[in-house]
DNA sequence: AGCACGCCGACT
DNA sequence: GTCGGCGTGCTC
């Protein structure tokens, strides 16, 4: 086989027996394969290391251990580990514990769950591509020869397909050099980044590190100038300077290089000699790395009664119950709880998982978590560099961070001694994972995975799911409410404006009515600002033909074409498909089209007609592409260099400004009529939290709603700010028609390019179900949305009674049925999609 | 997810 | 006569 036969003792003679290797593969596989472990690999395979093995003829891939047996499998001979990546595991028990709970629980594979779990920069195949890191000189001094001749082929070609490393180097070693180039960050694995955005990039000056001893530092600055000590400068202004960065950096723990050098009023020069001379350093990096902040923490403010209350009740709560869910009206100041909270949780050494809706995540949460606790945060986002996600994955596992602020996938990092989680706005539809598997629910695998560590879960919100309000009311969470405002600032005001009374003159629907329009200038006349809000969902603007009402649509999907008058195209919301803009009808060739509906880009048009002298801007998924643009906007928002803006749920979340003292929600029906059984639960949270950034900390803010049904009860709920009414009116519904919380859903799509073996294969699923759970079965129905992407959808809803056994039991039976439903050939390319806990 | 194997249409 | 379309089955 190979040299190493040689040195090693045969295997009769060896103590050890074969042993046996259970790998999990970042694919959709149906389940874990088995390799056999080289006798000289016996040591280094273990649960939770990356191994190279081959899969199929020759695809190779980076695995990882689950499990290492000494049994050999019998229904076939497996191929051998090629070698070991990881001195040491990638991740702890608990998290190969829950990525099986995950697989299980929402019915897929481990495969699928690694996928999602770990940073792309840790999945190596013979596909991956590596880059080269923009930000690596020159300097390979610290590589070795295998190492330097990829570093110097990257360097030059820019990017290597692994298989072209292969013919490189000698494909024994391709996989530990690659891992180790990537470690070194000569480069990193080319990842389809979901949206493309342009990391923000400064530079830091920074102390050298021989100098980050308090004693080094002292003797630099005492002996400054004296000549004892040959390397010890002279020069003043450069002392001055290296006080002017001592000076910030204690004081706002990061020192930007243009602050610096503004602010000592020293020269480049300058900065260069200190650089030169080994005491400052500057590095290049994007703004919201891991920040080289202190790591101290300061917590400077105090809470009021009402907080300090709340926080005790949360911290008494976890003495008996593991979840605690904080039910605090909009600006109650809960993240001044968490705060607390997470600053208790850190003194005990244990580590703290913040999580919030993605878009949330705003330069304005982190700015002031960070306050508080400096270098001990991280940040941790889908769309970051590769190689920062694969630095705070092994700063959490070494426990050096102690608190990761991020978006849903951040369940997944590595931690090693967890304590506390906290779900803020824990209703927030954008926990749950739509697509691709695993569709996890954030909120709910955070309460498994804490379960793990003995870990508490404190979820936030102003306007609670039913289902975690239910839990809390049942006993099942400690619940505590936080009444009342900071600052004892009133809520807002809110007045429904009934759009019916107001006629124009085509019949179309009223934008602005002038109950709004006047408020709007009121609020201008007073330098306040205003935040109009449009519910994106159904209210795009499309085209329509004027002569015989045809409408443009998608031709892979059942939907009507979204008109977007600035990029002067059509687009499909449910494949992104663009089209050139119609202007002859299909059906009838008349070239008179009219624009329906109103986006937020109609709208900012027309306020910025009716408010000329008022500067307006628009906050939706199309105006602001990159993280940053938002920040920025934002940003704009907040100094009050913007009057008016117009938005989607993006304004909803989590921001805190000032100024704001009227919101408008334009159509509030079409928030009130969708079809669906959380619609209520939905309006409200919206209507309430958009509400809520109204006058948050001076005077009162006015809200106005428009609509036409204004009599729909949820409209009242808003008006009296009641979450509790709301709350027992829906929960009545919920049980009337066996919904969550008194049941859970199990959604099955079904999907093939002919409705006909779609809608058959749904209805062998149905057959296959009925004997067991015939009183649970909804459908199969087709969606609204019938095809999408070429594909025809039909859909089975399952509401199951809240029992365990009886819920693990019929999902066994769905993953039969597939199996069953997919050996028949007619059946064998319908994609069979199942859905737990949809949102 | 790849990818090879395999069975039917427009090319040299 | 062949090149190649993508349906289908398998990967330890």
């Amino acid at each position: 086989m190979n040299s190493n036969q040689h040195i090693q003792f045969p295997e009769e003679v060896s103590s050890q027996p074969v042993l046996y290797a259970e790998v999990v593969i970042p694919l959709a596989l149906p389940k874990n394969y088995t390799w056999a472990v080289p006798a000289h690999y016996q040591q280094a395979v273990q649960p939770g290391v990356r191994v190279e093995v081959i899969l199929g003829k020759n695809k190779k891939y980076a695995g990882l251990v689950k499990r290492v047996f000494p049994e050999k499998p019998e229904a076939f001979d497996p191929k051998p580990i090629l070698n070991v990546l990881d001195d040491e595991p990638l991740l702890f028990p608990q998290q190969l514990e829950f990525w099986q709970w995950m697989a299980n629980y929402y019915m897929c594979s481990e495969g699928e769950v690694m996928q999602a779990a770990i940073p792309a920069n840790l999945k190596l195949s013979s596909e991956t591509i590596l880059l080269w890191n923009d930000e690596h000189d020159e300097d390979f001094s610290d590589l070795d020869d295998e190492e330097f001749v990829v570093a110097e082929a990257l360097h030059i070609k820019k990017e290597l397909r692994l298989t072209e490393v292969q013919q490189v180097l000698d494909s024994s070693h391709v996989y530990p050099v690659i891992k180790r180039l990537i470690e070194k960050q000569v480069c990193h694995v080319w990842e389809e980044l979901k949206e493309k955005y342009k990391e923000k990039k400064e530079t830091y000056v920074l102390l050298h590190h021989s100098y980050r001893q308090e004693e080094a530092l002292a003797a630099l600055l005492n002996n400054w100038g004296t000549t004892k000590d040959a390397k010890t400068p002279k020069a003043p202004k450069q002392m001055e300077l290296l006080l002017a960065y001592l000076h910030l950096e204690r004081s706002q723990g990061e020192v930007p290089q243009p602050e610096l050098l503004k602010k000592s009023g020293a020269s480049a020069a300058q900065l260069k000699a200190l650089i030169d001379k080994g005491i400052l350093k500057t590095e290049r990096r994007a703004v919201d790395r891991i920040a080289a902040l202190p790591k101290d923490i300061q917590i400077d403010f105090t809470l009021s009664p009402a907080q300090q209350a709340a926080a005790d009740a949360v911290a008494a709560g976890f003495s008996e119950k593991q979840v605690c869910l904080l039910h605090g009206v909009t600006s109650s100041g809960k993240t001044q709880v968490y705060i607390k909270l997470m600053e208790a949780c850190i003194q005990q050494g244990q580590q703290v998982l913040f999580m919030l809706p993605e878009i949330a995540l705003t330069a304005q949460i982190i700015r002031r978590l960070q306050k508080h606790f400096g270098g001990h945060i991280a940040i941790y986002h889908s769309r970051f560099n590769p190689n920062e996600r694969v630095e705070i994955w092994s700063k959490v596992k070494s426990g050096e961070i102690k608190i990761v602020l991020g978006a849903r996938s951040a369940v997944f990092l590595p931690f090693r001694q967890l304590g506390l989680i906290i779900a803020d706005e824990e209703h927030d539809a954008s926990y749950k994972q739509q697509d691709p598997a695993p569709r996890y629910h954030a909120r709910d695998a955070a309460i498994y995975y804490a379960s793990l560590f003995q870990a508490k879960v404190l979820l936030g919100s102003a306007t609670p799911s039913i289902e975690s309000y239910y839990n809390a009311q049942q006993g099942k969470y400690t619940l505590v409410e936080l009444n009342e405002r900071y600052g004892n600032a009133e809520m807002p005001q809110i007045e429904i404006v009934d759009v019916k009374r107001v006629v124009t003159q085509d019949r179309s629907k009223v934008i602005v009515t002038p109950d709004l329009q006047a408020a709007i200038q009121a609020s201008l006349d007073e330098k306040k600002q205003v935040i109009l809000f449009q519910n994106r969902r159904g209210y795009s603007p499309y085209l329509l033909c004027n002569v015989c009402g045809w409408i443009p649509q998608c031709e892979h999907c059942d939907v009507t074409l979204t008109y977007h008058k600035a990029k002067n195209k059509m687009a499909c919301h449910y494949c992104g498909t663009t089209y050139p803009v119609v202007h002859t009808c299909a059906a009838c060739g008349s070239h008179q089209f009219h624009q329906k509906n109103f986006g937020t880009e109609k709208i900012e048009e027309m306020v910025a007609e009716a408010f000329p002298e008022a500067r307006t801007a628009r906050m939706d998924y199309d105006s602001v592409k990159g993280k940053h643009d938002h920040d920025n906007l934002i940003k704009l928002f907040e100094q009050q260099k913007i009057d008016i803006l117009v938005g989607t749920q993006m304004v909803v979340k989590g921001l805190d400004f000032e100024h704001v003292n009227l919101v408008g929600i334009l159509d509030a029906d079409g928030i009130l009529n969708f079809a669906d059984f959380r619609v209520n639960e939905r309006a409200y949270q919206l209507m309430e939290q958009v509400s809520g950034r109204a006058g948050r900390r001076s005077g009162l803010g006015r809200v106005m709603i428009q609509v036409s049904n204004t009599h729909h009860p949820v409209l009242q709920f808003v008006q009296q700010h009641n979450y509790r009414q709301l709350f027992q009116a829906e929960i009545a519904n919920r049980q009337m028609f066996a919904y969550p919380p008194f049941t859970r859903i199990i959604q099955l799509t079904f999907k093939h390019k002919e409705t006909l073996i779609a809608e058959e294969a749904a209805i062998q699923m149905v057959n296959g179900l009925k004997a067991s759970f015939g009183a649970f079965i909804n459908g199969p129905a087709e969606p609204v949305v019938n095809r999408v992407r070429n594909q025809y959808l039909w859909e089975i809803l399952l509401k199951l009674p809240k029992n365990n056994q009886l819920i693990q039991q019929c999902k066994q039976q769905i993953a039969q049925q597939i199996v069953i439903i997919q050996s028949n050939k007619r059946y064998r390319s319908v994609g069979i999609v199942p859905d737990i806990d949809p949102v």
